[in-house]
DNA sequence: CGATCGGTTGAGAGAGATCAACGCAGGTGG
DNA sequence: CCACCTGCGTTGATCTCTCTCAACCGATCG
């Protein structure tokens, strides 16, 4: 399991230095990268590395090492968790300027895999956690996007144990849209990049179900299904069935 | 509704500097404290006060500001978010050890609220972060307990999310076991502290499914339901049906 | 062209919610 | 001391939302 994940790695990470460095980087206003100087930003650069994968592939595995962490500055992952007995959860969607590796943990609690072609950010552990003893700084950045991380945990903990269908779903739509935004990306249309089985393993429901709620919205003119994702009719009564 | 709670929380608290100093104090070695040496905890001692709360009031509400941080010396807290729909989840309960704004948050993301005879050890919250930027060791040791509050926010999420009532309920007992053991009571009986409606809206259930899978239980002889609690009757059985 | 994959739709079943009644302990006031 | 009330938990009957099982559709691909 593990080693058909370094499989997948090795076969897609093209890695190499960054070509154009941190300052002209799209995510360094939004990602943790932010609370640096400009001097900083050369040590940080000193230690990065870009790789590329391509939809489908796996960057790290549930339970694996975290030799490195991750900055996203492309595409979607999806971050999932599984039980023994082979139920799974997605427990999130990573992407533009997230990072994987929050808390700094010695093993990656969930499975990041890219659900379009993805670029992302590498930092060794080591190198990283040592630029974090000097620069207090960052640290007290990635401090408070777990902060951040965590009252989204309680969100969806919210939506998982006392939401309806229908409720989840369109507060999923809404979500999404608000981080994209968050991120520059405002627009009628939301893409969905994840097929309607992360959906449902999201929210806590089943396809069909979240195919029914999707159908259901639509028949309504709430939204209108496109290929590949979503577009707003009607952002008020979405709001309103979300209950947010 | 506020008024309401600074009201409780006026008539609660006995305040007062820590009479017996940090050095003494029981959670010491649990707590985040633990990451400071002797002088250091001086520092901590001389801006940190006792607070005494009896059981139903509340310490702060969802929303406030958080002028003050805490940490948990004795008792049991339940920590609620509400819906604006007035439907209620229960993100968790703080217990003996446990640190109340961990991501130091301007306001508070749930209410907290005494189950128990509760005392706290209070910092306000500006000498607090001062002190953090002074000491890059107690920030470290913050975000590694948010790292690991975020771990237990995931595995709550798939509980939420994909598990049964059944399973849900023998998880829970399971997890407030370990919680118990961590800081240092081991005991066949477990104290429930908290009403089945707590447990109920922590699981995402009804108060009477609570209840039907507690009796499931004790009637399998797995548990047995005595009063203010249950005592372990086969954790090997329970284990099985948590599923973990 | 058949095969596969992702998504949709329908019919039926089931886990848990809802509605309702009841029991019991603790408190209160006559 | 007893009657009454209230809060909390349990139990039963019924309902319903979502799951399960199954068929089907359209797109993509060898």
């Amino acid at each position: 399991m593990v080693s058909e994940h370094d499989d997948a790695r090795r076969r897609s990470c093209e890695q190499g230095r960054a070509e154009s460095g941190c300052a002209e980087c799209k995510v360094r206003l939004i990602s943790v990268c932010a609370a640096l100087t400009g001097e900083e930003l050369d040590t940080l650069e000193a230690l990065s590395q870009h790789v590329a994968l391509d939809a489908r592939q796996t960057l790290f595995g549930q339970g694996d090492a975290a030799m490195a962490l991750f900055n996203v500055t492309e595409g979607v992952l999806r971050l999932t968790r599984l039980l023994p007995d082979g139920r799974r959860h997605v427990m999130g969607f990573a992407l533009l300027g997230d990072f994987l590796g929050l808390s700094l943990p010695a093993h990656f609690s969930v499975s990041a895999e890219a659900l379009t072609p993805v670029t992302v950010c590498r930092f060794e552990r080591r190198a990283f956690t040592a630029l974090i003893d000097e620069k207090p700084h960052l640290l007290r950045r990635l401090h408070e996007r777990a902060g951040h991380e965590l009252t989204l945990a309680q969100d969806q903990m919210l939506l998982l144990g006392r939401r309806t269908a229908e409720e989840k779903v369109a507060s999923f739509l809404l979500a999404l849209r608000d981080r994209y935004a968050r991120i520059g990306r405002t627009s009628v249309t939301l893409e969905l990049p994840m097929g309607r089985q992360d959906i449902a393993d999201h929210l806590g429901l089943t396809i069909e179900t979240v195919s029914r709620m999707l159908t259901r919205l639509d028949r309504q003119r709430i939204i209108l299904i496109v290929p590949g994702g979503v577009r707003f009719l009607d952002l008020g009564r979405l709001e309103r069935l979300a209950a947010a």
